[in-house]
DNA sequence: ACCTGAACACCGTTCAAGT
DNA sequence: ACCTGAACACCGTTCAAGT
């Protein structure tokens, strides 16, 4: 895109710097839009994940994309790992962290909007088997076992709730984001229905072919909900 | 490893073929030992991935490890996702089908045998994100959800019930593999403890830090097993 | 039918060099 | 301080060719 690069090597004369357009028409090479930063990585990688999915996501098409040699990227960026780390954490500032109130309700928005952010970035379950340490996931985890511990729950149960509900948000989301594409859930739903004598009962369910994955998150969510009010929590 | 592979180009005259140990001490090429089939890649590709994990799991190194060249594969498989999806039905395959007996111990000791083997495997929780169509996850799915059904379960609830089991169980195997090497969790928790005032109930409660991850399981599935039996349940 | 060498179009990452 | 070209050591996969 730079037309003629050989310029910017002459010794710099009036002719090459003041004239025919000047400095503000020739095309700046790296610094082209904002400074490359970090931030801007990591919303590139978003965007490249949210666009082409996870296989597509490459450290030379990430730099392409902002218009930089890859090996800038290392710069800024000590690996490809730490970009995905960082895009991961990045989507969960999406989360709303809710106000304090009635601790199920408070409970229950956080995880539907935790969950919500997954299925919007269906590359992200998959993801979530790498340590999660990033400030947004840990700001999140943090007002769900405080919630939960103002609710009355201690040891044991405390971090079989906490966990409880955030590993079956994880599951539900990992499960879903896997069936929620129409043309892999038709061919699943065509390979049970032809063994159905092998797989009966899932084929009489249409087992993956779920017409509303969110009742089915919801039940769950209800029922552990209540469960912490139970016989062996104390709220 | 071959010695001398030129020998075999040559014309074969008495000499080659018949003398100085003959076929026999000549190394046969190719199938070295047994034929290559895809069930011995598969039993490969598991091994590979045991010992060193997903990352170092590649068309060339399997091939090395199965003493052929890397094209070979491509014969007896169509791609590399093919022997990941082939690799993750067969560590199921270790997954007793329990015999019929109370729903509720049959329902407990498959979900109890599934976490059990991705534990054993923990380059596998990451990979459940794929379509899972294979017979041994499949026939595994069709005992829970007919078992399942056999409690009485029907309709909205029989679904949220056997993928609610199915989530929660994969959920909680890909959180405790990340944690469960040891490096990883010190690392994570001296992380929580240096920012204990921002996260002061995490620090405290040593999230990630758990000593018992068994205990925290078993509570959600016994909650979640008791929820069957309850309100909406009719079991 | 089954296996191979050579090659293609990529990767992540390093490093000396530019400005 | 920030960016680049060239290069290294890999990838998955194809294909014509061997036996």
């Amino acid at each position: 895109m730079v037309e003629n690069p050989d310029q910017r090597t002459r010794l710099p004369t009036v002719e090459a710097t003041g004239h025919q357009g000047g400095v503000w028409l020739r095309p700046a090479r790296g610094r082209r839009d904002a400074p490359l930063t970090v931030d801007r990585i990591v919303g590139a990688a978003v965007a490249l994940l949210d666009e082409e999915g996870a296989g597509r996501l490459t450290m030379r098409r990430l730099a392409e994309r902002l218009e930089v040699a890859p090996p800038t990227l290392y710069w800024h960026v000590k690996t490809k790992d730490d970009v995905l780390d960082l895009a991961v954490d990045a989507i969960f500032a999406e989360v709303p962290v809710p106000d304090a109130g009635e601790w199920a309700d408070a409970v229950r928005d956080l995880v539907l909007a935790w969950r919500a952010t997954m299925l919007r970035h269906p590359w992200s379950p998959p993801l979530l088997g790498r340590p999660m340490l990033g400030p947004n996931v840990l700001r999140r985890t943090e007002f769900l076992q405080k919630t939960l511990a103002g609710a009355g729950l201690r040891g044991l149960d405390l971090a079989a709730a906490t966990h409880g509900l955030a590993n079956f948000t994880i599951g539900s989301a990992l499960t879903q984001s896997t069936w929620q594409n129409s043309d892999v859930r038709d061919a699943a739903n065509a390979h049970i229905r032809a063994h159905a004598d092998a797989y009966p009962t899932l084929a009489a369910h249409d087992h993956l072919d779920q017409p509303d994955w969110d009742a089915l998150f919801n039940q769950g969510l209800d029922r552990f909900l209540a469960g912490l009010a139970g016989p062996t929590g104390s709220p």
